[in-house]
DNA sequence: CGGATATACTTGATATTGTCAACTATTTAT
DNA sequence: ATAAATAGTTGACAATATCAAGTATATCCG
């Protein structure tokens, strides 16, 4: 394996690592509410005043539509969400944040940038210079 | 919220972000040879000729021991890994490899690296500056 | 030494997360 | 107008996760 590659398989490994590294954090976070990794995932994911199609959710967590209606099916009977046909197109629900949901949601991130996570081990600099590199590797459109 | 904790807080959505749509890929690598995601990751922290003690893996993945008890049961019972007892310590299992196991690790970094997947949109000094980052995020002792 | 305590792992119960196949409703294409 | 595609739900089921309880081994300490 050349050296380029061996960069990209220990970034891969790294990357994996945080991921279930950061689970050990919800627990004095999201756990604090009651939420999931994945709950709290979606509730970051929803802005608060833009609505989101379910199939729109499907694809950003690379999953099976039913695996969202599920997902959905939990976070609304806790009354984080909502669902509402979308009067463009009927097959289509979005979803929206209630208030509970998007007070919740402001809750969630204060934690998630407060002192005790990993995250603020980083200097600003290395912050943005990672928020741009993953930006790069994500590619929203 | 000010600047930094925004950064913080990009940088979070990011990753997670990153996570989910990583899995969108995998039907082309690991569900290639029937990997969950965990498995991949598994297999991907298990180096060849460096057992592993179940207690370290679920330290690492941040989860309960019973869980790994699961996963292990799972990759055992398709020839990947093998259990020992230590013979320092009866009450610790390691975790080894075996060959088939080894060969199929070889065949799944050989395919992390591969063209198509995102990592390799970013460029050699990209790749390495965030691994550094990762680094002090994930800080392995 | 020996009993209390801690650690490593397993088991069983249960919830969540995930896939797939089949179905309904709606939209788009031909 | 019919056919094909898309959005979401449902049901069956497997994988992943937690917790509580149990077994076996190690360690601590009076």
């Amino acid at each position: 394996m050349n050296p380029a590659d061996q960069d990209a398989c220990r970034a891969w490994q790294l990357l994996m690592k945080f991921f279930f590294a950061q689970r050990a954090h919800l627990p004095s976070s999201g756990a604090r509410f009651d939420l999931s990794p994945i709950q709290c995932h979606v509730l970051h994911l929803l802005e608060p005043r833009r609505p989101l199609p379910m199939s729109r959710l499907a694809d950003t967590l690379s999953c099976d539509a039913s695996n969202v209606t599920g997902l959905v099916d939990r976070m609304e009977s806790r009354g984080l969400v909502r669902r509402r046909s979308s009067p463009e197109d009927r097959r289509v629900k979005v979803l929206q944040l209630t208030a509970t949901g998007a007070r919740l949601r402001t809750q969630l991130l204060r934690q998630m940038t407060g002192g005790s996570l990993p995250l603020s081990r980083l200097s600003l600099d290395q912050q943005r210079t990672l928020v741009k590199i993953l930006e790069a590797l994500v590619d929203e459109k």
